[in-house]
DNA sequence: CACCCTCGAGTTCC
DNA sequence: CTCGAGGGTG
């Protein structure tokens, strides 16, 4: 290639794309000699051009795989990847294909295998001794990794390692997966941190860094784990010729094998089988990502031959990802009813645990700078709870330079207020109190469930309402007319009748709700509950005194602050003011505090999680409460029951894990009516 | 003072 | 669901 500087730059940019391929994706396009010698050309430019280098390059990757080459190793037998199902369906048709090659397989045996998400690596035992550990590389030549392979605890150095009449042959290579358990990478973040240091992406993050540490005694300290599964070569000897009797080889010989490989003895069980791995998948501690099924006969597996390098024997029934890579293509800033801007990340749209997504909050701008995410990077994607998009991190294996830092922006990006940010605080202000996005977000929560209600009211129409200058704090909701309702786009007499309706019935919203819809510092639906109750009107409230707010559990002295400061607001008053002129003052008794020992649940922490048959998810919490118990959204040491209905979430697992009792609907209604 | 718990706030997609 | 912050506890 002829030295010229755009040259350069392209081949800049094919290394570093091939260094993606190899170590995030481990799927090389191109081989390592291949790979080596367009870093020799890039070396020869950087060498005749030394004014080109600049830190992206990958001749300046400080601690890179490149310079720190592990040495080659060529397998004794190609070490195979699998075809791919995605259901059911191709599971059968795969199996048809097969029994047309070979019928006598109509009625044979299966193994149903983890698809563990980790490493493979190959071990070569000479006399019982493991005398090599090697990474699979391209499948036909891996890097020698022995000294890391041999910290790792499970991994046997001698076989067998039980009883030493087992005869083992002079020559075995064995295949595994090394891993890391969920629980290892947990803890091995938090001492990460602990330490400053950036912690890992995910449990298959972790251990491929380990494996491939230059320095094994880092590799030590990493609790990497295996299970192997196959033996891909041997010389001298005998071993057994069906894959269930191979695990139980191995076992016998020492290595580690998953508890989770099942034996099955013909198509039809076996696919019954497969309905239980979505249940293994959420409870074993180490992530797979599929399940792989294995005709167990492997004399007549292995006379089905190839297709590529995918074994016919053999496929892999893949589940839905629920990690996914994308292109973060931007950073966009939202601003909250309280004046705090948010980040929230725009990137390539990508499928992920089954749906589309493209956005995610980036929570803060801490959360931007502490994992280093940088617009063009590539990033790690997940759905937290299998629903809610979740930026996990960036590849920094994949960057190419030009990434973009993001800092926090000096303006508001709505009204162009300068920003705020207060010592000691995380969050960035604009505190421009007339910002528009600001008005828009506090009539939207004025209107939301858990405080007025007022249906027909969502975003959409209060960005509506506001912008067409109707709006200027939540009492103009009710001097609304239809005839400015009708002006707006989208809105017939039928739709502003509704809106007005609506809004009309809010009046009779009571009294914790609409302390809630105020929208406090500090004061969402608990804290208003609280109120309401210790002070029976917003006048009780607004005359309350910071003494006598923070008497009441869980009010400090920050939150009693900001009722006071709010109240004292000029604005604020003449809102509240308006609103009783409206008809908006409920009252209700104070309740006294001790009436309730007698109810059923009284003293009770209650959580409720999944669909329930006869109540709703509201309906439930007020008849907690009704009886006396607390309902808390989330389950902690003090939760005395987890009400478990269909579908349930997160929290019923966390149950089980910190030994809270989980009761059924029925049950609660049962201990409601004693 | 260090911890644990709870609450509030912002948020995604179907 | 996640994160930060406030509140309470040992």
């Amino acid at each position: 290639m002829e030295i010229t500087h755009e040259n350069y730059e392209k081949l800049k940019q094919e290394i570093n794309f091939h260094n993606y391929q190899y170590h995030v994706n481990d799927a090389p396009l191109i081989s390592d000699a291949e790979f080596d010698h367009l870093l020799i050309e890039l070396r020869e430019m950087e060498g005749v051009h030394p004014e080109w280098v600049s830190p992206d390059s990958p001749t300046m990757r400080a601690g890179s795989v490149i310079s720190e080459k592990f040495a080659k190793v060529p397998h004794p037998a190609p070490v195979l990847s699998l075809a791919n199902a995605f259901n059911k369906d191709d599971v059968r048709a795969w199996f048809e294909r097969q029994v047309k090659t070979d019928p006598s397989l109509e009625a044979c045996a299966f193994m149903l295998e983890p698809k563990i998400d980790g490493l493979t690596v190959v071990l070569r035992y000479e006399n019982g001794i493991l005398v090599q550990g090697v990474t699979r590389g391209d499948g036909i030549i891996g890097e020698d990794v022995t000294l890391n392979v041999r910290t790792i605890k499970s991994i046997p150095l001698r076989i067998p390692v039980k009883s030493a009449d087992i005869e083992v042959p002079s020559v075995l290579v064995v295949r595994g997966e090394v891993f890391m358990f969920n629980s290892d990478f947990e803890k091995l973040n938090e001492e990460l941190i602990a330490n400053g240091e950036q912690p890992k992406l995910n449990p298959r993050n972790a251990a491929a860094g380990s494996l491939r540490q230059q320095n094994s005694g880092i590799t030590a300290k990493r609790p990497l784990s295996i299970y192997t599964y196959q033996i891909l070569y041997y010389e001298g000897g005998s071993i057994p010729q069906t894959q269930h009797e191979r695990l139980e080889y191995l076992r016998e010989l020492g290595f580690p094998v998953s508890d989770e490989s099942h034996y099955y003895e013909d198509f039809g069980s076996m696919l019954k089988g497969l309905d239980r791995w979505t249940e293994v998948r959420e409870t074993i501690d180490f992530d797979i990502d599929g399940v792989v099924i294995k005709i167990d006969d492997l004399t007549r597996a292995e006379a089905l031959g190839f297709v590529g390098k995918d074994p016919r024997g053999q496929i892999a029934l893949k589940f839905p990802a629920r990690e996914v890579t994308t292109v973060l293509e931007n950073i966009g800033v939202n601003v909250g009813r309280t004046g705090v801007l948010t980040p929230f990340a725009m990137f390539e749209p990508v499928v992920c645990g089954g749906v589309t997504v493209s956005k995610a909050t980036l929570h803060n701008f801490d959360f931007i700078r502490d994992r280093d995410i940088r617009i063009g990077d590539r990033v790690l994607i997940k759905r937290a709870g299998d629903v809610i998009p979740y930026v996990i991190g960036p590849i920094t294996e994949a960057r190419k330079g030009d990434e973009k830092v993001f800092t926090a922006p000096q303006t508001c990006p709505v009204c162009g207020h300068k920003t705020e940010h207060l010592e000691g605080e995380v969050a960035v202000y604009c505190v421009n109190a007339s910002c528009p996005a600001q008005l828009i977000r506090n009539v939207e929560h004025y209107a939301s469930r858990g405080a007025m209600e007022i249906t027909g009211l969502g975003i959409k129409v209060v960005e509506q309402i506001v912008n067409a200058d109707l709006v200027h704090d939540v009492s103009d909701l009710y001097i609304l007319s239809k005839e400015e309702l009708l002006s707006l786009e989208g809105f017939a007499d039928k739709k502003a009748e509704n809106l007005l309706e609506a809004i009309e019935a809010s009046k009779q919203q009571p009294l914790n709700r609409l302390v809630n819809a105020l929208g406090i510092r500090g004061v969402g639906e608990a804290m208003a509950e609280m109120l309401a109750n210790n002070f029976g009107s917003i006048d009780g409230i607004a005359d309350a005194g910071k003494e006598t707010l923070e008497s009441i559990e869980g009010i400090g002295p920050n939150i009693a602050q900001a009722i006071v400061d709010w109240f004292e607001q000029d604005s604020n008053k003449i809102i509240v003011e308006r609103l009783k002129r409206f008809g908006l003052d409920p009252r209700i008794e104070i309740q006294p505090k001790n009436m309730k020992e007698d109810l059923p649940l009284y003293g009770l922490n209650i959580v409720v999680t999944g669909t329930l048959q006869a109540y709703s998810r509201d309906g439930i919490k007020a008849l907690i409460k009704e009886n006396g118990g607390k309902s808390a959204d989330s389950v902690s040491k003090k939760t005395d029951y987890v009400v478990v209905g269909d579908n349930p979430g997160s929290k019923a697992g966390k149950a089980a894990k910190l030994g809270v009792p989980i009761i059924s609907e029925q049950q609660l209604l049962e201990m409601i009516r004693r």
